[in-house]
RNA sequence: GUCCCCUUCGUCUAGAGGCCCAGGACAUCACCCUUUCACGGUGGUAACACGGGUUCGAAUCCCGUAGGGGACGCCA
């Protein structure tokens, strides 16, 4: 049994969250770094909410940001179900009935509701009153099904030593008698994941601290079944811009919808890697070093902000490194959009040759998309505003002389180094600024003021189609 | 309401009593490079939430206040 065996358990009722992205990636991160194991366990025991399209996309989600899990041949469909072992479940809470740490309560729901309604109104706390824990199952109601819940210590305290957030000690007089086997005979989340983690043989549960109120139940499961209780970690949750929760209002909490807009895989596990987490001064980490040095001593306490200037400019940094042709491929969906049909292979060997001069420009593939567009136009080249002003007569002029300039280049002469120098040249006899030729060719060959490097450009684009643009 | 956690530049963070009148990155501003826009380079603005202690000395330790977040379901 290898030392650390780590998971992560979504419940599969949307979108892989990039908080949970985030989890997983520290999970994954710590098991590597550890020669440990990295599970994935789908925690579907909501069948009203869990869908299989969610479970789904969240492997979808998981694969794109390469956070392979380590039972992927578990069972048939590649991953651990929770579902699939409400029966263990079911008996480790009989198991616990049996030992007398457990009991039947009969309150139905609506009587629960009413409990809390009047705890609430007179400003106390809404906890189970324990009230079926030592009534006899001969005063049941008829009909009801009843719940099994813990017998939980109701003097003393429980202590978690988390490696994130320190020691925390909670009062047992806080906690309540949780359900643990709900009337249908399904488990509660509190009792699958305590019998869950311990036969996966789960030796750290790092998660969210949305879960660190959680983990004192969980404990206590533990401590009445007798099981080792496993080392606990708890992330500060990633906040919206505005501190408030991350959510659709200001930019998204789907994973999908990052590699929708352009983002690089390694560029998400970078900048998320540097939420909450640090090592020394360092910013870009690339996925080897992030598995050297990540551990938990590094993670930080507090709260963090989602910052997308920054999200941009660690995606930007991966661009640039990423080798053109790989990157045109890449690209070549996002092309596909603006252009509203596939690239052809040709095309995206053009964006390949014409990468060098995009990556440095974008920050997202779509940005280069946008940007590579006028190099697949077709027909006449439409020019926008401020191009159409720049195209005064006297640089139509210039335009032209240019272009008689540039006929007389023959096709293998075709260079960006030729185009340029036959522009200054011109430039200089007739006394002019480079740039009072270049922009003229750069607004009729790319129908814009601002482009990558126009000879550049011009070479790209071929000599025939540089004087059908220009000419 | 009860309990738990958190609090360093706008943002992410370094910092584990003297190395800090606080360092890096993103953002921002200026300059340089330059055919446009970027990239790149150089420099600048900008923070220890507040109030008490402890100590020769506190961003670092303790207490309180304020603010933020989380949990209190037969959801996970």
């Amino acid at each position: 049994m290898p030392s650390v065996t780590v998971r992560f358990p979504p419940s599969p009722t949307g979108y892989l969250h990039i908080g949970g992205a985030r989890t997983a990636l520290f999970n994954w991160l710590f098991a590597k770094h550890h020669g440990g194991k990295f599970l994935l366990r789908i925690e579907d025991t909501d069948r009203e909410r869990s869908t299989p399209e969610s479970v789904q996309t969240i492997l979808e989600g998981l694969t794109w940001l390469g956070l392979d899990w380590d039972n992927k041949d578990y069972g048939e469909q590649g991953y651990y179900s929770q579902y699939a072992h409400r029966e263990r479940h079911a008996e480790v809470a009989r198991e616990m009935l049996a030992k007398g740490m457990a009991y039947y309560c009969y309150c139905s729901p609506q009587e629960l509701e009413a409990m809390r309604a009047e705890q609430k109104a007179k400003g106390q706390p809404t906890r189970y009153d324990g009230r079926w824990r030592d009534r006899p199952a001969s005063e049941a109601p008829a009909g009801v099904k009843p719940v099994i819940r813990l017998k939980a210590p109701q003097t003393g305290e429980t202590v978690v030593d988390d490696q994130v957030m320190g020691r925390v000690t909670v009062q047992n007089t806080q906690l309540d008698d949780m359900i643990l086997l709900r009337g249908d005979g399904t488990p509660t989340y509190m009792l699958a994941v305590v019998v869950d983690d311990h036969d996966m043989g789960i030796t750290h549960v790092l998660r969210g601290d949305d879960h660190l109120t959680n983990t004192f139940r969980q404990v206590q499961i533990y401590k009445a079944m007798n099981w080792e209780v496993p080392t606990y970690g708890h992330f500060p949750m990633i906040l919206g811009p505005d501190g408030a929760k991350l959510s659709k209002r200001h930019g998204s909490p789907a994973v999908s919808d990052y590699r929708d807009k352009g983002y690089l895989p390694e560029a998400i596990h970078n900048y998320l890697l540097r939420l909450c987490w640090a090592h020394g001064d360092d910013e870009i980490i690339p996925i080897d070093k992030a598995i050297e040095w990540f551990d938990l001593d590094g993670v930080g306490k507090s709260p963090a902000r989602f910052d997308f200037a920054k999200l941009g400019s660690v995606n930007a940094h991966y661009i640039k490194q990423k080798d053109d042709a790989e990157l045109a491929k890449l690209t070549a969906p996002f092309v596909a959009q603006t252009l509203g049909r596939e690239p052809t292979p040709e095309q995206i060997a053009l964006l390949a040759r014409a990468m060098p001069d995009l990556k440095p420009r974008a920050q997202t593939l779509v940005e280069i998309a946008q940007m590579a567009a006028f190099y697949f136009h077709e027909g006449p080249i439409q020019l926008d505003e401020k191009a159409q002003k720049l195209m005064t007569p006297e640089a139509k002029q210039r335009l032209a002389a240019l272009v008689e300039k540039l006929k007389a280049l023959p096709e293998q002469d075709w260079t960006a180094e030729a185009i340029e120098s036959a522009a200054r040249t011109y430039a200089e006899e007739q006394g002019l600024k480079l740039g009072a030729v270049a922009q003229p060719l750069r607004a009729a060959l790319s129908g814009s003021t601002v482009s990558p490097p126009i000879f550049t450009v011009a070479a790209i684009l071929g000599r025939e189609e540089c004087l059908r643009r220009a000419g």
